[in-house]
RNA sequence: GGCGACGUAGCCAAGUGGUAAGGCAGGGGUCUGCAAAACCCCUAUUCCCCGGUUCGAAUCCGGGCGUCGCCUCCA
């Protein structure tokens, strides 16, 4: 049974979807005014481990994850660059999206965008007045009223009024009844993208379009809601509020928050100006190692960035792409001898399993990936039968935990054409023959020459082998 | 000030009552023409500090200290 932690209840409990054997997710998104760094790719590949390993336990699930194309940022910097909104938001959703499939992420079924959601919203946000959720000022704006739902609040635990007096001197809207009120529609602005409604032209406040589009995809019944900790308030406060108001009901989604990462102690934000973009660090690291990497820390929490982490699991990766390399072709032999060690391979898939089930532990499960290794690769090592065994089920087991971590090498990813296949053959064989008569200078010099077009040669008990040396991306392919 | 999270080896990081996973770095050794790779061994008597509960605590309770996040746009 998989436990979740939920940020609502403050403790973990088991998995129970709304509809049995099937799972809804929705996260929140990007704002796409800038390039993504690395606080945008971690809940991205969270949440893709996150959905594989439920589809590894068997359930089919329905991920949308929306683009927040719309809103004060986007409006702010569309015009100081003199781009249009929709361009802005096209150019960083494209690079977004190639970064994320570099990353091996299986994108969500649907990716919604608030500009292309508009009649959903005015429609939900007519329900909130009908309900008596909300109301329109006289100036054309929408504003949820929080003292309609006594409940505000439960989320990030905070009560109304709560605010430290004194540092607030805000100059409230026209017509807000109450301080906490939230925008669901605005006004229309002078020099901004606007939209018809029924309340006079405007555009969609910053929570409405999560909850609108949530509903228009997924209805009310949604089983994970993610993001990161800095949206539990108030963007999931309010849409809380705004989803419950409308549905008439309490709702038993999970809230699923996703730690910060940071930089030199501070948290990683666009708006700070202090972000890693996530293609630069694909021009220095294979998107198998920065994928594990942000795996390595437990998704709830914070996440310091550093490059010599960086640098660790790229070596940490070579030495288990090594040991795959050489166990992948290794086929099951007819007859098995019995071992203890044998039954724990056969079990490591289960208990790697149930390392995920526990609010999907992957730095545990990336443990037990590397204690595998290390305890059966020296009985590989030692050959005959028992090291066929071994590596059969390494390179088994790994296959497995590669359907979530996708951190084996891709097929093809650095393989040589046939002309390409025939020139390194020939390289290889030259300096075999150079070694036999113990020529090493001739040698040396075709190693350094193979090493110069990203190819390193590893001496192996069954002859030399080629490495593809250059372990860079080919990100944005 | 309010709310929340956290503090484990040089670094990263699991572990929520039973005697400290894993990765990187470092040291020693084996193998090798030299490398590289690989393998073996070693590296926290101790989990921020002080009390308490318990046969037993990194894990529970109380009190400190420190860090981060949110309270304003943010994954």
């Amino acid at each position: 049974m998989i436990q979740i932690y939920n940020t609502l209840t403050h403790s973990k409990a088991p998995f129970v979807p709304a509809v049995p054997g099937r799972a809804s997710i929705y996260v929140c998104g990007v704002t796409p005014y800038a390039e993504a760094h690395v606080g945008h790719a971690r809940p991205a590949v969270i949440w893709d481990v996150i959905k594989r390993h439920l589809e590894r336990r068997g359930y089919v699930v329905f991920h949308v994850q929306n683009f927040t194309d719309m809103d004060d940022k986007m409006v702010a910097r569309a015009s100081a660059s003199g781009e249009s909104v929709y361009a802005l938001a096209e150019r960083n959703m494209q690079r977004y999206l190639g970064e994320l499939r570099a990353l091996q992420v299986d994108l969500p079924q649907v990716m919604p965008r608030v500009t292309q959601s508009m009649e959903a919203i005015l429609r939900y946000v007519e329900v909130l007045i009908d309900k008596g959720y909300a109301y329109a000022t006289e100036s054309g704006d929408v504003y949820f009223d929080v003292s309609k739902k006594p409940d505000y609040g439960k989320l990030s635990r905070r009560s109304l009024g709560a605010e430290e007096s004194g540092h607030r001197s805000i100059v409230e809207a026209e017509g807000k009844r109450s301080h906490e009120d939230f925008s669901l529609w605005k006004a229309a602005r002078p020099g901004e993208p606007v939209w018809p409604s029924p309340w006079g032209p405007g555009r969609p406040g910053w929570h409405i379009e999560c909850s609108a589009m949530s509903d228009y995809h997924l209805g009310t019944l949604v089983d994970l809601h993610g993001g990161g900790v800095d949206l539990v308030f108030p963007h999931h406060e309010n849409e809380l509020a705004q989803t419950e108001a409308h549905a008439g009901h309490a709702i038993q989604t999970i809230f699923v928050h996703n730690g910060l990462v940071t930089i030199e102690d501070v948290k990683m934000s666009k708006s700070l100006g202090n972000g890693i973009t996530v293609s630069s660090l694909l021009e220095r690291f294979h998107p198998a190692v920065l994928r594990t990497y942000l795996l390595s820390a437990h998704y709830r929490s914070p996440l310091a960035f550093d490059d010599e982490s960086l640098f660790g699991w790229q070596r940490a990766l070579e030495k288990l792409w090594a040991v795959y390399r050489m166990a992948e072709d290794m086929d099951p032999p007819g007859t098995w001898p019995h071992a203890s060690w044998i039954d724990d391979l056969l079990g490591f898939e289960e208990a790697f399993l149930a390392a995920m089930d526990d609010d999907f532990n992957t730095p545990k499960a990336l443990a037990m990936v590397f204690d595998m290794v290390r305890t059966t690769r020296p009985i590989m090592d030692r050959g005959g039968l028992e090291g066929l065994v071994a590596g059969y089920l390494i390179a088994k087991n790994l296959r497995q935990a590669d359907r979530l971590f996708q951190f084996l090498p891709r097929p093809g990813s650095a393989a040589a054409d046939d002309l390409g296949q025939k020139v390194l053959q020939g390289l290889l064989d030259a300096r075999a023959k150079a070694r036999a008569e113990k020529a090493y200078d001739r040698a040396d010099v075709i190693r350094k020459v193979l090493l110069d077009a990203g190819w390193r040669i590893e001496d192996t008990p069954a002859g030399p082998r080629l490495i593809a040396e250059p372990v860079r991306s080919k990100a944005n392919s």
